[in-house]
DNA sequence: CTGTATCCTCTCGGATACTG
DNA sequence: CAGTATCCGAGAGGATACAG
């Protein structure tokens, strides 16, 4: 559950109630392709926007700055600007940033397990 | 990574362009915010439509519908319609459902352990 | 190189109504 | 109850141009 009651707790319903849609409009800033990608192809290293782009089969200019930002707001990148010029602006996993990207792995691992089984899955829906 | 290059397997670069392309498919089937509400509200359960709906907060007729057959496409819910009237019909997560629900658990439990540190790192980057 | 802004298209997604 | 179809508005997301 993205939430869950916690009944005898010392929080009044106004606090379980903001929370709840507070962790729920997390988990819809991160539940996105977008985010999960960038997060997956930024790991543990450090990387510039423009390799970020080129690691990153098929998103736009638009998407990567914009799901920069909201990872960033949600402390999940960290942004270092080098006043160069011309510029240069690096990425990283923060803390929780590498905390989450351990479960989307998972995500990862499980996609790749279950090609085959899904792949047949579908062959046999798309036939009825 | 989602699509990780295997060098030196006995599979060709079409082959490996084929499963990269599909694994990206089907990452953002399940890369998106309903389809994971979802398979965390089914759970371990088996419910029926209605249910769900009252379930799942906010989901609309429209998008709960939409986003059943899509994970029943794909293989992650099994979908049995019993034959009665009013029709009942009940959804349930097959093997590989469940093999995903314990990832999508782990996210759920990322997003309440970090609520505090979020919230700030947003307060932070909005005054700026 | 990085980022912002604009325009324009197309899909997402809600509301509603109608079938079995 | 469960599902499909239609309409329609709002937002996603691409392309392009421009600034620092």
């Amino acid at each position: 559950m993205v939430s869950k009651q916690v009944k005898g707790s010392g929080k009044d319903d106004a606090d379980v109630t903001r929370a709840d849609s507070l962790a729920r409009e997390i988990f819809s800033d991160i539940a996105n392709k977008w985010a999960l990608l960038i997060i997956e192809a930024v790991g543990d290293r450090t990387l510039r926007f423009t390799e970020l782009r080129r690691e990153i089969e098929g998103i736009s200019h638009k998407m990567l700055t914009q799901n920069l930002r909201l990872l960033e707001r949600n402390g999940l990148v960290e942004r270092t600007v080098h006043p160069t010029v011309p510029p240069r602006v690096e990425y990283t996993l923060t803390e929780p940033g590498q905390a989450l990207r351990a479960t989307v792995d998972a995500m990862c691992d499980w996609t790749h397990r279950h090609l085959g089984a899904i792949e047949s899955a579908r062959h046999r829906f798309d036939s009825a």
